[in-house]
DNA sequence: TATTGTTATACTCTATAACTATA
DNA sequence: TATAGTTATAGAGTATAACAATA
């Protein structure tokens, strides 16, 4: 809550149709839903956080060590944002930083042992949430279609720029 | 990152399949995007967050006023959370509260007129933002599935009690 | 005794801007 | 000049537990 401007050139837009308005509502409701229950079951099972989580998980699926900016575009995150969750994943022994011998500006960030441990401790009951809040009501078809859906959505926002840097100068914004 | 005891009682669970794994992943990351987007426009032309922007929406479509836990629960929140909210929005003006007739222990929260207006003056850049994130790259088939598969998978969870309350006595968890 | 709501507190998370170093 | 990453900072948000009042 913090000065509340004029809207920015919204006088007249298309309203949602109710399906879409409905869609959409339910989708973050739903989502909001399944995510508390994530970050409850990741924090008293594994001590983590979503966010860290999705760092361990993103590392322990590629083949070799990401750079900073790859790992918090693929987060959606800003670096600044990165660099202290890094910092605590670093210093609980789950990841390492070292330097990019192709790049010496870059950092590459890569799984120990004790973080791969750590995701497949915590990886069952992750799975077991997931199932019992989300895949239990669908059939499978209803996964399938959903899968694609929402891959679609993501590859479309996906398609504009990351916003892992902060732009350097803003376009007097009048 | 706390403590991270043994995961408990995660012994054998079976995986998901493929497409599973891939839906669930899909979804929350395209969520994601999708939220930050939201919360930025929210932030930029109304000053509030998207909890407020719920608050008040579901302030906005409902009759009567409803209490602090009927909020609490909609919205997914804990009572302290939805207090400390609730707190900002009326020094903000934007709700009131007020006794319970019905229940002296109760407090019921009602949207002021610069709720409604603020409310309706955010929505149009609001619908817009999710109109180019998320409809675009769907079809109204598209639409009517995913609005679909996210009622149940949301019914499906609030079957189970709503958690506005803190239990009072944990059973021995051993 | 259970429930409603608030408060106090302590902590996590996040973004912005400024800064260093390299490309 | 642009990019990679870090740091300092400052604020927002959240949950937990303790509490008071009512049912």
């Amino acid at each position: 809550m913090t000065d509340a401007r004029p809207a920015a050139g919204s006088g007249d837009v298309e309203p949602l149709d109710p399906a879409q308005l409905g869609t959409y509502f339910v989708l973050l409701e739903a989502v909001s839903l399944l995510q508390h229950q994530v970050e409850r079951q990741l924090r008293t099972e594994g001590g983590i956080s979503y966010v860290q989580f999705e760092v361990l998980a993103r590392l322990a699926h590629t083949p070799g060590p990401l750079t900073m900016t790859q790992l918090a575009d693929g987060v959606v995150y800003s670096r600044s944002g990165l660099t202290y969750q890094a910092g605590l994943l670093e210093k609980a022994g789950l990841i390492t930083r070292g330097p990019d011998p192709d790049d010496d500006r870059a950092t590459l960030v890569a799984i120990t042992q004790d973080g791969r441990d750590l995701f497949h401790r915590v990886l069952p009951g992750h799975v077991q949430v997931s199932r019992r809040l989300l895949f239990d009501p669908l059939t499978a078809d209803d996964v399938r279609q959903l899968g694609d859906i929402m891959a679609r959505v993501r590859d479309h926002m996906r398609a504009r720029p990351p916003r892992s840097a902060t732009p350097r100068k803003r376009r007097d914004a009048t």
